[in-house]
DNA sequence: TTGTATGCGTTATCAA
DNA sequence: TTGATAACGCATACAA
């Protein structure tokens, strides 16, 4: 970087005009032809590229989101943020990923680092419960903020999540609806948000059904395939149940490898069922029932949400959204006799 | 944004000093105890926050390196991102991310894109072949570039990747040495150099053996599980194989879904071996034989040869560097009776 | 349509 | 140790 570029004033000399005409070509503002084709000449002479950072300092506006992201190793994150990025190409906006882990930084933290690079508005997206504390300061930004995943129940916030209840309820309901009544619950981490959610709208959904959630069957996991693994083998010491719901896809993958390293078939011996419908579950042994989350409609609507505050400094849009996810049948559950 | 973010000045106005002793205490430049005090108190009462793109703009440097990646939403770049985030986030540098996707820009044109946001450094990441002109003209960037992934044969060009041929050697050398003989191909795509490289890989490693390559059992495909299931079908019209090396694991998870389909069972009546070792492919049923490739290990040492070629003008590495992959022996392969 | 002059928030040079 | 001043590259109000 020893080498001086060119700057706007080396194109003014040598197309024989001024900076400010320099400026206003490359702002779309009209100039003379023969001042156009001089320009065109200059800046293709001398390979002049605008320097943003100057442009910025005194716009004061950047073009630029900053996307706060947990874990970018997180397979979910992928599709949530090809959604963003989409969504802000086409509103010409630069998308700018910062990544952390839990026991680095909160999450505030980095929005105040983010004051420094002058970003527009943010995202955060996490699956980690939030506390009410950090989003009220989040409320009080100089940008907008969207929130993907908890929203710590702090409504003048602009968040977006799935319907993590709805969708255990509904798995729920199938599995009923074809027999299951023993059902047992490999649930999330403690630290994550959506699987509280979905723990709870297990036992509710158990409850509608008039069936007092068996303790025992409802065993705590990390998400993780060792970590369903380990959940499913503790579960098979236990036994008495025919149907297992796995708080998500890999945990469900993981728990379907123990059953069958204990000789089990699936869906023969036990129905299991995921949650998000990740890429791979419909090409597992067997394809996976689970219920699919739109991961890319998430991080899409969550990029719509932020342009919109952005812009429009009095955007009204209601601050939460909850996406509806989608029960998708495949092939890991059977029906199974009922009692009575 | 509307709110005007306090400056330096206002820190100075508000510390009873000038402007440039509160640049010089915020670069860790000695000042006397008192006005240290007095500018912390007004740099926490303003809730001031240095403004990162006037620094950049006078510094002419912005500790900020690019990373170009083709598609975001691909499972391969979630490791190596990782690598070179966790890289430069040791150094104090910033990553930003930039997506594309072939049919709109090739990767030179984000390169001049690049000119403008003045990144200190560049790293692009994609699996698809590149022209000698376009890496030609990446070695003429005012900042340095690291390729992952085709090189087009430049060496002045830093660059670094998986020696493809040696993992596919290695497989095929494996599957010899339990008694395979016929064996089968599902490649990877046309655009993709490393998808090329291991079918070279594969037709030499047979003929080192003596076994000529029998041209219908090299089935050209997509690396999708899509793609590998219909190859799969495609092959076992063909018959004639006992095992198949597929150019990545998603294409052999395919492959055993479609072997799974008609009947069969892995390894009982085909053995299948993948590349790349994804994080699902020791959870699938039968756990899969694979290539790890060593994805974050190439992010992190991507991220290495570009720092030390920003901060070190005459930086005389190695241009090229070719990591070496690592067979992976799970149970998805079984010894044959070899015929002779 | 064009040019001059000023400012954006920061760092760096130089005297004090 | 400090303060005045001049850059950095660009956009814009204003005058021409």
């Amino acid at each position: 970087m020893t080498v001086m570029m060119p700057t706007i004033k080396d194109v003014a000399r040598l197309a024989n005009t001024s900076k400010s005409t320099v400026s206003r070509f490359l702002n779309g503002k009209p100039v003379k032809k023969d001042t156009e084709l001089a320009l065109r000449k200059a800046i293709e002479e001398l390979n002049y590229h605008p320097n943003m950072n100057a442009r910025r300092l005194v716009l004061n506006r950047t073009q630029v989101v900053g996307i706060v992201v947990e874990d970018i190793s997180n397979n979910f994150f992928t599709p949530i943020l090809k959604g963003i990025r989409d969504e802000f190409d086409r509103k010409g906006y630069e998308c700018v990923f910062y990544t952390w882990n839990l026991n680095r930084r909160r999450e505030v933290d980095f929005m105040k680092l983010l004051y420094e690079e002058q970003v527009d508005g943010l995202i955060f997206v996490s699956f980690t419960r939030r506390s009410r504390e950090d989003v009220r300061l989040m409320c009080d930004a100089p940008f907008p903020v969207v929130l993907i995943g908890d929203h710590a129940g702090v409504n003048e916030i602009y968040s977006i999540d799935v319907d993590n209840a709805n969708g255990v309820h509904e798995v729920v309901n199938y599995l009923y609806r074809i027999g299951h009544r023993k059902i047992a619950h490999i649930a999330g981490p403690e630290h994550a948000g959506a699987g509280l959610e979905r723990e709870h709208g297990f036992r509710e959904a158990m409850l509608n059904h008039g069936i007092s959630a068996d303790l025992a069957l409802i065993v705590q996991s990390d998400w993780t395939h060792q970590g369903g693994y380990n959940a499913m083998k503790a579960l098979l010491e236990v036994g008495g149940f025919t149907a297992v719901v796995a708080s998500n896809d890999e945990s469900a993958i993981g728990a379907i490898g123990a059953a069958h390293e204990h000789g089990y078939s699936i869906p023969r011996d036990f129905s299991i069922v995921g949650f998000d419908d990740i890429g791979i579950s419909q090409w597992i042994y067997p394809p996976l029932t689970t219920v699919r989350q739109p991961f890319q409609e998430t991080g899409r609507r969550a990029a719509e949400v932020l342009y919109r505050a952005m812009v429009d400094e009095e955007a009204t849009a209601a601050p939460r959204i909850l996406l509806k996810p989608e029960l998708v049948i495949r092939n890991s559950c059977l029906h199974v006799q009922t009692d009575g």
